[in-house]
DNA sequence: CGGTTCTTTGAGGACCATCAATACGCGTGG
DNA sequence: CCACGCGTATTGATGGTCCTCAAAGAACCG
């Protein structure tokens, strides 16, 4: 059957609850690309002509102004972006390049625009997902705001170790450049932040982070689940 | 009719197009309050049992951490709150307090998920407010991220400039500490910003604003529609 | 291997926060 | 009307955080 390449995403929140009849005129016109990494694939500005989903890879969500950039977020399968420029039709407001090799799914803005009409579970499913992408903004927001520097990193890392299973060390998923400007601060600061985490229970060696004391990062972190959750 | 009271927001764009059934089922368990001003009205990490929509007056939204706090949104007549958290039935991320004397309409969650899983219309109109805010959210990062403050602040003032209309003149809706926070800086630095912009055709003279020389304030700010818009 | 890019470290400076003191605005009550 | 008190706004002095610039070391990739 045709839809059959879709099914890895048939399951997803976006689409669980849709009936087959919606999720085939949906995956109908829709598309895989492959993209090599480094690649940048979406420029903001653009108009919004596809609902993109991450079958594989990673994905940078970043924005420019004045020549400098910065990262908004990084994306994982299978994430999906951008929606909210989808459904309103407007220019993207942010571009996107491939962190790694990448496998991208791509629906027709049309498309979503016509099944969202007609099919109200898929209107659900929409508005889950972008009340989801609008709080996650706002905890980001906090965070910038209200914590320093250092205080980012240390969240960053706490949030990343508990995600990683809390085994006492995990891999960075973004090379450091990338993570520094995603926590609004330079690379150099960024080595610096990370050696001031060595009082707080955290080690270094290239990408691999080492949790030698998890209370004591908690301790100096202080995660807020209205912030980090 | 028992609806009567809330037909001033019978026309807005969350509500234009759903039934009269669905508006009476929205407005039936609803009342209106009034608020004196500097009122904590919500509070982040409690409930979030109501929508609220603002009849009059103005609210703030901030957040607090760790004895610091920051504003992250000022709202009017007819803007609505938090409704990603009522959808999601999650807690507010944000804390909510008046300004100024303000009256509110509020709507019990439990109403507001029944109406979405029934009328489809307003399915679709939470969607285009949720991307709205979404999208927001994104800008108003970027702002903080991507420029510096006296930028941020020029570009508040010539935001705020043509939205008045352009006059030469307008006057600030919240206090200069409030502003501060708003657009991530202390009163003392906005104050030095404030003066900085002497030099761009601005003038200040208590909470009235002068521009002098919109042309000259705008080749400073450099405006942008993916950030400002 | 050589070139490229990323990371780290150091020195200096810009920006911004903090602290402190004064000035201003405004409402209250004398 | 003025004195007073309170909160806010401004201004100056100082210090800390963070950015910039520069250079060396490490990792990556052809």
């Amino acid at each position: 059957m045709h839809s059959d390449r879709f099914q890895e995403i048939r399951s997803l929140p976006l689409f669980a609850d849709i009936s087959d009849e919606s999720f085939a005129a949906l995956t109908r016109g829709a598309y895989v690309q492959n993209f090599p990494p480094h690649i940048e694939m979406i420029t903001e500005g653009d108009p919004a002509d596809f609902l993109h989903i991450v079958a594989s890879g990673r994905i940078e969500l970043f924005s420019s102004w004045d020549r400098s950039e910065s990262s908004i977020a990084f994306l994982k399968p299978y994430d999906t972006f951008i929606l909210a420029a989808t459904i309103k039709d407007r220019p993207y407001l942010m571009s996107a390049r491939t962190v790694e090799k990448s496998r991208i799914i791509m629906i027709p803005s049309e498309d979503i625009r016509t099944v969202f009409e007609r099919d109200s579970d898929f209107a659900k499913a929409i508005v889950v997902e972008l009340a989801i992408c609008y709080r996650g903004a706002i905890k980001q927001m906090k965070n910038i705001k209200l914590r320093s520097s250092a205080e980012r990193l240390a969240n960053y890392v706490a949030k990343h170790h508990k995600r990683a299973g809390s085994t006492g060390s995990f891999e960075l998923p973004v090379e450091k450049r990338k993570l520094a400007s995603f926590l609004s601060m330079t690379p150099e600061n960024l080595s610096r932040a990370f050696a001031a985490l060595r009082d707080h229970g955290v080690e270094v060696s290239g990408s691999l982070i080492l949790i030698k004391d998890p209370e004591k990062l908690d301790a100096y972190a202080k995660p807020n689940s209205l912030i980090d959750g």
